[in-house]
DNA sequence: ACCGCTATCGTTAGCAC
DNA sequence: TGTGCTAACGATAGCGG
């Protein structure tokens, strides 16, 4: 065995040419991306919403939301519905309470993700959860989407 | 003064009380992701959007997108977004969606406890394996899980 | 191709100004 | 409240299996 010749090298941000690496950046920061979105979220109390498009022929689309895509989104594009002030105090109690739920279930999710992955070496049933998958956060083919 | 720099400490991922810590990690941490979606786009040629809608009362609105947030909200969603409602309808809608979204997340979790089932029932798992001596990982509280 | 490892790089918490 | 610094922490590039 060559000597240890090991650690990562800095990189420049430019894009990457060998294919196949680049697929496995794309998928470890894809990763480190959601990450640092959940646990903003979840430090600070804010509310995100990311997609992703992968790159090349595949163009697969991931996604990241909390509490939805869907309902960040039609904020951001209507530009001035915030929840407050409205209805009654015990609503806006439970969009809070709510709101805490959903953190919880998305971390509680992203575990079971790692778990699941490291159980891959078992068995091949995970891919039926990745086909059904939906909700707050999660990862789909592009095609599954326009149903 | 004896110059003991202290440096950064761990901090749990969990809500932060400290009101002003709270909003000084917000900016910075957000300038983060936004620096780490920027990376992926240029090193993968990924296509990302971000929205963040800051935690609190000011509730302000932060957003990344390349090429845009808009172009890659419509390609997500795939469809017109919904007339704009009048505020009371819109909270009532906020509710339902919400109520949506957890239902789907408890069945994504529901669905994925399933799965682990059926898993450890097939036999041997990498993590089974790792946590035997600890009376068997499902029994543990999915925080004890460190990975 | 995927997964784990780990040295190394990049991010950031806590301070000082 | 914002800017800059630095050490410690966390993310990850490159590699071996």
């Amino acid at each position: 065995m060559p000597r240890r010749r090991k650690g990562r090298k800095r990189v420049d941000i430019v894009k990457m040419e060998n294919e196949s690496n680049l697929q496995v950046t794309f998928s470890k920061r894809r990763a480190g991306l959601f990450k640092k979105a959940s646990e903003l979220c979840t430090l600070c109390g804010a509310e995100i919403a990311i997609v992703v498009f992968s790159p090349g022929k595949a163009n697969k689309v991931y996604s990241f939301g909390h509490p939805s895509v869907e309902l960040l989104v039609d904020r951001f594009l209507g530009r001035d519905l915030p929840p407050p002030n409205n209805e009654s105090r015990h609503n806006h109690l439970l969009m809070n309470h709510q709101n805490a739920v959903l953190r919880e279930l998305n971390k509680e999710v992203m575990n079971m993700e790692e778990i699941l992955q490291m159980e891959k070496a078992c068995g091949e049933s995970i891919l039926e959860v990745r086909r059904r998958a939906n909700g707050g956060w999660w990862e789909a083919p592009i095609n599954a989407l326009n149903l």
